[in-house]
DNA sequence: GGAAAGCAAGAGCACTGCTCTCTCAAATAC
DNA sequence: GTATTTGAGAGAGCAGTGCTCTTGCTTTCC
């Protein structure tokens, strides 16, 4: 009710916008994104794509973060799918659900955890929330697994120790900084796993991805010290 | 003595040129790579360029040439300087040799083992083998710690299993599967704790990177079945 | 009804990769 | 030693990019 015609337009125009940068980037990956040629398929000349997006940095940006949405709400949906109390099935059902997202929005995917757009720097409180989705979903299973520090885990320096206990409170679960460490490793591990298949380096290798995947979050899960999947 | 006064020439614009490539990359990354400001800066006209590079993507794959080729001597120079028995250091020494470089060379990284650039395919030939150096020196740390399938591997899919049996001859030592993947987790792991640091994941987390890099280092070279370092 | 704001068009600037033609000098062949 | 081939650079030009500025029209608001 409270909107007009020309803001109804308006949003409908910027929906447009979004929808074909999605399928460019899709297309010809983050490079091939151009305001002209979006402008030109909505039957715009290629000044007035301004009147809705100010910048092409600010068209990345809002990539981003819609990306994130649909990566963190894709990865909450599969794991909110398994009891609570099966950890070691959240654990693998978050990787699996992170490859799938990947696999099926390889372009976005290569947005969030490739390498940054040079001179261009997301703004951090526009994404930082949104990226931190997934990663706070391990440490969420770490939490509810109430892990203690145990002889396996390696040293670490004072400095390192005092880091991570500062950042306790922003994190589920009171982790101890050995525990925290455990779950870094465990997300970095999954990036690396799914950029590396996604980014080509296991060419010639590994091809039986989803079973690959498989077992090593499996060995990742031991690492944890979560239960085996029941 | 061979070689011309022309042909001396010519070796020597060819090396500005690729001088000038790597400092581009390194102030303005992959998509500040430009044919026309390397020749303004050699005080060529622009078409001159064409003589000696024929295309940006022939220029890109020179340049991952020769950032696999840095890449591999460093991180092979400082593993070789262990001693062979030292099976736990030669591992962290790769660790560490691998994130040096990489913070050293931030674009490169990104070139090697960031998203692919768009409308380009590294041809396989000129980049696999020098790309498979720093992974097959961590499988020679395996094969010298000759490893046994244990009971902690997690199961594998027959197809998966199959695969990497076939796999065996391409790598040193005669790795078994159960064996392999752990070098494969190794390595990607590795590669997603350097990447998440440099592409700027990691922001408001750890900043105590090489104490964080170590601690994980360790831990994973539990998991591959070395000994602590000594 | 008049003022204000929103939207689109068009021209233009500086940049990119790349092609084509032309000229000149150096290396090679006879 | 001359003639010919080859390599290097210059210059114009094409199609594309992000982005700005001015101009005109239409919808919204008061």
């Amino acid at each position: 009710m409270t909107d007009t015609p020309r803001q109804r337009q308006h949003r409908q125009t910027m929906a447009d916008i979004l929808r074909l940068a999605h399928q460019q980037l899709a297309a010809e990956g983050t490079a091939g994104l151009s305001l002209r040629a979006i402008a030109r398929e909505l039957g715009l000349v290629s000044s007035a794509i301004y009147r809705y997006v100010p910048s092409r940095d600010e068209l990345l940006t809002l990539l981003i973060e819609e990306s994130y949405t649909a990566y963190g709400d894709a990865v909450e949906a599969a794991e909110s799918r398994i009891r609570r109390d099966d950890l070691g099935r959240r654990w693998l059902t978050i990787g699996r659900a992170v490859r799938r997202w990947a696999v099926a929005n390889p372009a976005e995917w290569a947005l969030l955890y490739g390498s940054p757009v040079p001179d261009y720097q997301a703004p951090p409180e526009r994404t930082t929330a949104a990226g931190s989705r997934v990663p706070l979903l391990v440490l969420a299973v770490l939490a509810d697994a109430d892990l203690k520090p145990s002889a396996d885990d390696p040293p670490m320096t004072a400095a390192l120790h005092r880091e991570l206990d500062r950042l306790r409170p922003q994190f589920p679960g009171d982790l101890k900084p050995e525990v925290l460490t455990r779950g870094l490793l465990a997300f970095s591990s999954l990036c690396g796993l799914v950029s590396l298949e996604l980014f080509g380096q296991f060419t010639n290798t590994v091809t039986q991805f989803p079973g690959h995947l498989d077992h090593q979050l499996t060995r990742l899960g031991a690492v944890l010290g979560l239960p085996e999947p029941s």
